[in-house]
DNA sequence: TCTAATGTTCTAGTTGTTATAGAGCAACAC
DNA sequence: GTGTTGCTCTATAACAACTAGAACATTAGA
């Protein structure tokens, strides 16, 4: 597992840190039952606060994708193979990828063409995630 | 032409008005040569500060959507007829379409169901422009 | 030409967010 | 027990969001 992120961006760090975390869960990179580093060794390795990784963890335990706990550190207890999300976690992403969908169709991008990509992306999860070798 | 804003989110006034325009030329009910509101006259209608609406207006200038002009005022100049984006504008959103994605796939959303979803929102946008009855 | 409408710019103040820093507390696997 | 690890607290600096008021610059239309 490696977790990058870059101090100029105008994605806040943590947030950054919490999309890398998301997309490896997505990728599988990252399964169900996997530990992540402790807050102050990510930190450390990625010359931020402990905060900031603190933060981020945070958010991810609070999407319920993480479950942290002292001395045994952040696990991983989420992932595609955990079965569907509630549905207020569903109709919440729906919202925003609403958003996301209208910014590109706006931008005048054909609506096949959109289909393309999503398929592609999500296709790059998949064989991410059924190829993984185990680290 | 209704904008909404909800004073008691976590996303930023003027996002959520500029999200709300980008929404409104994706679906067809702002096309490009339609006039918006002035600022002071919005702000007013939407009880917040001229200059949050005046943040919103130029971020979506900045995108290309927008063309602002004095007296003129506000005018649509990008909607899904204007033809495909330029090559960075695609890929910058393709991105960030990346990290959505991943995080319907990390919560155990089914692919295949995502797609579905994706799909049902960009009908949405297509029937609106076309049924579209101009106001 | 005048004028009113509209975007633009400036200063200013308040509040909240981001990130850093350091210190210490609390649980708990080993 | 002990050390590892998450968690909490205080503090500070920088930046973002929102509001407020005032004035300037352009220009369509009378």
């Amino acid at each position: 597992m490696i977790l990058l992120v870059e101090a100029d961006s105008d994605v806040p760090l943590y947030q950054q840190l919490r999309d890398r975390v998301v997309e490896a869960i997505a990728g599988g990179e990252l399964r169900a039952g996997d530990s992540l580093p402790p807050t102050r060794q990510l930190a450390a390795d990625l010359g931020i606060n402990m905060h900031t990784v603190n933060k981020a963890y945070d958010q991810l335990r609070r999407e319920g994708l993480l479950r942290l706990a002292r001395r045994t550190g952040a696990v991983v207890v989420r992932d595609p193979a955990s079965g569907p999300p509630g549905d207020g976690v569903a109709t919440e992403w729906e919202t925003r990828a609403r958003t996301l969908l209208a910014e590109a169709v706006a931008q005048g991008l054909p609506g096949a063409e959109i289909e393309r990509r999503c398929r592609a992306i999500l296709d790059g999860f998949r064989t991410g995630s059924d190829v993984g070798s185990r680290s």
